[in-house]
DNA sequence: GTCTATAATTAGATAGAC
DNA sequence: GTCTATCTAATTATAGAC
């Protein structure tokens, strides 16, 4: 394969990087367990900034797509439930580079500002949608804390990894639902309830 | 007074520490900050390990305290919900270690790991109280999304800087309880329901 | 208690041979 | 593409004068 190298320079820098944290990882313990030497390294990454880079871009050109996704469709329960659904969904899809982003904001905030901006940009459209038109402090408060509630996936499957993944999901679909209102979801017709609107 | 520098060395470097993360500050910043040299400071502090330690001690201190008087009380609604409430008192009562806590988990691990892990335990012996005896696994995962909740405030704080603390408190706790299941609090009584028991 | 000076280590990054 | 060897800069930490 070509480019095989850089491939699994970055599988390995994203493994070091979610465990011990950006700082906290040389490119010597990458280049290492790569098999190779740092200035191996340096040929198919030109720094360690950029290794970082090519290891979050994915996830943010995901993440990006999906808000503007979210943006063109109406606020109602049912579109609040399935975006809740796909935001978990990109979550678990990019788990460890999520993870990455959860643990070591400082670090990744002086190595990539922008980058981090932009995330963070996201997450503020994403609250934004799912607080509704005209939002309550109340509101933006409670879409905040449903997007914790996602969140809180990954450190769940490192805290309780005996449940399976599908009642995770389910679980947590359901108490992000409850934080912004909604009822339960009627399990035979996967229809939301349509509380205080 | 006696012991002021240490004192505000203390201070500066939890502002620092929580602002640009742990690794990401030096000793020199530290000094600068304060107006003494390293030299000077490690005469106050003999490592910057010991620095950090004798930051997050307080706050494990105050976490240990609360989980202890937690589990002497049964597992009824109305105990849930003030647990809820001294959970986020806790937080907000020790906002920016809490916060270094949440946001600098690698660089903290490989500094003070076994601080980290009572952290951790304290965290676990929590979750494992609000689930109540016998929990399902989807008890285990609410009661896990529902102090993620309360954590949220640490960053809805910096997000949303617009809305007061009261209105955040109230709000928070609503969006836990309905994670965990209980019903809104009555606001004429401040009694919650006691659904799904 | 605070300073100057410095040791010891390590990191990211580069030069140039093969 | 990968290597050996090296550079530069920054860090934690210490020694010892005042």
């Amino acid at each position: 394969m070509v480019e095989d190298t850089k491939e699994r320079i970055r599988a390995v820098a994203l493994e070091l990087f979610t465990a011990h944290g950006y700082e906290q990882t040389s490119l010597r313990e990458i280049a290492d367990r790569v098999g190779i030497t740092k200035a191996s390294l340096y040929y198919h990454h030109p720094s360690k900034q950029a290794l970082l880079v090519a290891i979050v871009e994915p996830l943010l050109r995901d993440w990006r797509m999906m808000v503007e996704r979210l943006e063109a469709v109406p606020h109602t329960p049912e579109h609040v439930r399935d975006a809740l659904g796909e935001c978990l969904n990109t979550l678990l899809r990019h788990r460890e580079a999520c993870a990455l982003f959860a643990r070591d904001v400082p670090a990744l905030l002086t190595a990539v500002g922008p980058v981090l901006v932009e995330a963070k940009e996201l997450g503020t459209r994403m609250n934004a949608w799912l607080a509704g038109p005209e939002p309550s402090q109340a509101d933006l408060v409670r879409a905040f804390a449903a997007t914790e509630v996602l969140n809180s996936a990954l450190a769940s499957a490192v805290m309780l990894p005996s449940v399976p993944q599908a009642e995770l999901r389910a679980t947590l679909l359901d108490a992000a639902a409850a934080v912004l209102g909604l009822t339960q979801a009627d399990p035979t017709t996967g229809t939301a309830g349509r509380p205080g609107l």
